[in-house]
DNA sequence: TAACTGCTCTTTTTT
DNA sequence: AGAGCAGTTA
């Protein structure tokens, strides 16, 4: 804009319309106003597929192109990293290339990382603090729980976890916890929590949780540093606002609080994390905080056809909690939904194998147009076998991350301490990794020494020789502590990969994995290197290389590790959580079974988040949609029987057809689901169906004198009607389990509940 | 100190 | 079923 108005002020309107129409042509009316609307408090409910991503790139495209804003004066927060790299790229496309660079775009969490490294020291930490992940932060609690004497085994600890996560969340701090701690319960959660605060500050280390909080902390402690960042990010950008907790909220206000550009876009129809926080009345309770905000909403979709937005709109009109809006197709009707009714998980796998296969074959679609969900990450590992199995190249998002392993976690753990030498978690996992003999007992030692001392038990280690301890045990310190220091140098002046190609060397791990020789030792060893390549990547795409600092917040931060592929083309793998922002032309969500999906409906609004869950599944599908349960399934190593997904029902029959073809509205209601599945499945020939399958044994099990078995619908003189789950035992100690419509599931003895059957 | 054994607990979902 | 843990033994 600054070139062509040097050139002349006609030429500058003329340009200027040019790209304004260019821009905005491929939006619709709403989307075009909210992208122009850049002045002021915004906010957009968008519904599924009408184009929320579109509107946030366009508008900070037409923020920098049309209004002349710097990029560095522009931030977008996401939730996911996948989201963010989505973001900038879009940006990039739209715009020539490189514009988006000096954008601040990424998660929350990444992004205020980021910035604490700038601050924090102001706050007490050290600028190169380590980011404790959740394994690490449990591993501290549970000490700190052992110095309060506080058995694990009365508190578990990820209740624990689970309370103080919550509370930071909603920036409760500890001072505050302590005075509204009624009961004795959080008297004692609350001295966890404080003493774990304490502990992380002296491991120069923050929780995920720390990096939302940290920054308000710095904020009301340095008024002078919000204004200077309020006036850097004078456009603010926040993406599924639906899922913002309190602490998100609030920062995001206070950076806000000044230009009060503040645009947020969400749809409370897919708010799926209140279990961590979120607080759905952040959205619905927008305009009480800016009282001028303009709201836009967004119901055309543009991603499904109208059968599958029939399905959707109809699942989501059964919540009583929400902002009501029916979704607009603007694509043909479509094809009906196929349900696939299976015997077993297994079964269910091979099923959508085939699906996979003939659709591939006989309707042009590539593997890439599939997805699969799933609810639980536990149900990926059946459907990973078959799609190896029948050669079906997949990946996995998200699952038992690549950096949970424990190599990586061991290699990675050396590089933290490198960079941090208060890190005590890290240097816990490297101090006898590889075996150096050191064990418990010396480490009991070395903590006693440096106490007396009043020294860091890492100088314990350096000092050992005046500790007075057995000569091999100071051997064994002066290597480790040799070891260390060499690799700190290195750090000083090398790259990552030359940092840990190093720590390979000196520790000699990867042989030591080679020597050891077997299938998971030569994997680990495969991970290994693939985390030396990754560094070699790392440093090869940073400038100056990239600091080993900004290489292990990427690891602690990344969620997913994108696995290099052969090729890109692969049926994705993944959990509904992961799936929301996404879209497939094929979409099957398995596993719809009671218990499962939904997976536990104690109270009515988590029964609401589940279905949401769903709707968010649904929606994610452009043209095709299948949905499948198994009779039986293992869980916790002991097969179950399962009761089909209320969802299911939630759904018109009339669009929902069986794999043979048949609505279901025009099956005979006498069918029973399982046995029309059965004998119109050509391929399959299940293995399971002889008389000594766990299928036909359940049979016999199942049946009993008393006439119940998972699925009949009794009636209890006290609880009401209901439906039986299990039934465990025979005789007078018969027990069965059922799950009530109005009080949720119990147990009960066969011979004193005197149940009604309903037929 | 490390290897072995039997026990418990797990599973929501993610940064 | 599998991982992780405490307690026991070599």
């Amino acid at each position: 804009m600054a070139q062509a108005g040097l050139v002349g002020g006609a030429l500058t309107v003329n340009w200027c319309l040019e790209v304004l129409t260019d821009f905005l042509k491929d939006l619709n009316e709403v989307q075009r106003n909210a992208v122009i609307a850049t002045k002021g408090p915004v906010m957009v409910l968008a519904g599924a597929g009408s184009g929320k991503t579109r509107v946030i790139t366009y508008r900070i495209a037409y923020l920098i192109n049309n209004e002349g804003i710097a990029p560095g004066n522009i931030l977008a927060l996401t939730f996911t990293n996948k989201a963010a790299g989505e973001m900038r790229h879009r940006v990039d496309t739209l715009l020539h290339k490189g514009s988006s660079s000096g954008l601040w775009i990424g998660t929350f969490h990444s992004v205020f990382a980021r910035l604490l490294r700038n601050y924090i020291d102001l706050i007490g930490y050290d600028s190169n603090f380590s980011i404790f992940d959740s394994d690490d932060s449990k591993s501290l609690i549970r000490q700190s729980m052992g110095e309060l004497n506080i058995s694990v085994d009365a508190v578990p600890v990820n209740t624990v976890q689970g309370i103080i996560s919550r509370a930071k969340n909603s920036f409760i701090l500890p001072a505050e916890f302590h005075s509204n701690a009624s009961d004795y319960n959080q008297q004692k959660a609350s001295q966890i929590y404080e003493l774990y605060t304490r502990k992380l500050k002296e491991n120069n280390a923050l929780d995920f949780d720390d990096l939302l909080i940290k920054p308000i902390e710095l904020f009301n402690a340095r008024p002078e540093i919000l204004a200077e960042l309020q006036d850097s990010f004078r456009y603010i950008m926040i993406d599924e606002y639906q899922d913002t907790n309190k602490a998100q909220y609030l920062v995001a206000k206070m950076l806000g609080a000044k230009h009060r550009n503040v645009f947020v876009v969400g749809d409370d129809a897919q708010s799926i994390y209140s279990w961590r926080g979120a607080d759905i009345s952040n959205i619905l309770n927008f305009q009480d905080d800016y009282h001028d905000a303009l709201t836009f909403k967004l119901v055309e979709n543009y991603r499904s056809t109208g059968t599958i937005l029939k399905a959707a709109n109809s699942v989501i009109s059964r919540n009583q909690r929400q902002i009501k809006k029916e979704l607009i197709s603007h694509r043909n009707e479509g094809e009906p939904l196929t349900l696939i009714e299976a015997y077993n998980e297994r079964n269910e796998a091979e099923k959508v194998g085939e699906h996979i296969r003939t659709m591939r074959l006989k309707q042009d679609y590539e593997y890439r147009s599939f997805a699969i969900f799933y609810r639980t990450n536990a149900q990926s590992r059946v459907l990973e076998d078959i799609m190896r199995q029948h050669k079906i190249p997949y990946k996995i998002f998200g699952s038992v991350s690549f950096y949970k392993r424990k190599e990586i976690k061991d290699a990675v753990a050396y590089l933290r301490f490198i960079l941090n030498e208060r890190d005590g978690e890290s240097l816990l996992r490297i101090i006898n990794f590889p075996p150096r003999k050191i064990g418990d007992v010396s480490i009991g030692k070395l903590k006693e020494f440096a106490e007396e001392n009043g020294i860091s038990f890492y100088d314990a280690i350096r000092r050992a020789e005046e500790g007075g301890f057995q000569a091999r045990l100071v051997t064994a310190l002066g290597s480790f502590s040799t070891v260390i220091e060499a690799l700190k140098d290195l750090a000083e002046s090398g790259t990552v990969y030359d940092v840990l190609s190093e720590l390979f060397n000196l520790t000699s791990i990867p042989l030591l994995l080679q020597a050891e020789n077997t299938p998971e030792s030569l994997a680990r060893n495969e991970n290994l290197q693939e985390l030396l390549s990754m560094a070699r990547d790392f440093s090869d795409h940073n400038p100056d290389n990239g600091s080993l600092g900004d290489f292990l917040e990427n690891i602690s931060l990344a969620s997913d590790y994108e696995e290099t592929q052969d090729s890109d083309n692969y049926v994705s793998l993944m959990t509904v959580h992961a799936a929301k922002g996404l879209e497939f032309p094929v979409v099957f969500v398995t596993g719809l079974e009671e218990r499962l999906f939904p997976l536990h409906c104690y109270e009515p609004d988590e029964l609401e988040e589940e279905r949401r869950l769903f709707y968010v599944a649904v929606t994610r599908a452009q043209e095709k949609i299948f949905l499948s349960w198994a009779q039986s399934r293992y869980q916790y190593g002991q097969q179950h029987y399962c009761l089909k997904s209320m969802f299911i029902g939630e759904i018109d029959a009339s669009i929902i057809q069986t794999e043979s073809g048949v609505l279901l509205s025009d099956r005979p209601e006498k069918e029973k689901p399982v046995g029309s599945g059965l004998s119109s499945s050509k391929g399959y020939q299940p293995k399971m169906a002889t008389p000594s399958s766990p299928f036909a044994a359940a049979d016999k099990s199942n049946l009993s004198k008393s006439g119940l078995r998972a699925g009949t619908m009794v009636h209890h003189a006290l609880f009401g009607p209901g439906t039986v789950l299990d039934v465990q035992g025979t005789g007078a100690k018969q027990k069965v389990r059922i799950t009530f419509r109005n009080t949720g599931e119990k147990t009960l003895m066969v011979q004193y509940a005197n149940l009604k059957i309903q037929s």
